[in-house]
DNA sequence: TGCCTATATGTCAGCCCTGACATAGACTCG
DNA sequence: CGAGTCTATGTCAGGGCTGACATATAGGCA
């Protein structure tokens, strides 16, 4: 958000916070949070990268478009197994899959 | 294995092989096993390094001893999903958990 | 010896995640 | 325009993972 208007807005007394402060979570939950969505870009990114489409990664990891979708946009209804395989059906090394995890 | 019994038990007919060439496991399946072993690895070595109980760590992460036990004995009916959760309730940052994937 | 703690292993009902399907929007190309 | 591709989103029955429980083994201590 733009600096300045949030300094107008906490003037007119709106309170800003993070995602975590919002929804109450522990350390451990943000953290995990945080590590699903930063698979999730790092499933996009490598999907793109190769220049495949959903349902073609789909196919290859025996699931189906939805679900491909629904793991890049951080669904809560994904399992991180499912991530990390899909990255790992993408041909991630664990080194890539460590770079991904540690990227800010 | 000794090198000298298996030149001995190769002469006899025996045939040695890996893990995953037993299992018919792919490249990626493999990697998925092996990453699991590493969490499950990473979270015995932190836990003791705490001196805390499979029973403490279980009441943390709001679970039971038998499946902590479970967990670090690589258990198939373990998820990735709760070895990280439970790695990420022990304290284990980032970088650290990039630090486990990556070890040999 | 008996008691306590820690860990390993098996089982199971119930819930969460699964793949599949339907549908819609955005975009490209005839 | 219409047809095709790619992606997003919602729903659902069924299967996999869950916590809980029971039980066994091992080690320490009195």
């Amino acid at each position: 958000m733009n600096p300045d208007k949030r300094r107008r807005l906490e003037a007119r007394g709106w309170k800003f916070m993070t995602v975590k402060e919002f929804l109450g979570l522990t350390d451990e939950e943000a953290a995990y949070v945080e590590l699903r969505l930063k698979l999730a870009d790092g499933l996009w990114a490598r999907r793109t990268a190769r220049g495949i489409s959903q349902t073609a990664l789909a196919k290859t990891i025996e699931s189906s478009q939805s679900r491909v979708a629904k793991m890049e946009a951080g669904d809560p209804s994904v399992s991180l197994d499912l991530l990390v395989r899909s990255l790992l059906a993408l041909g991630t090394s664990n080194r890539e899959l460590a770079r991904i995890i540690t990227a800010r």
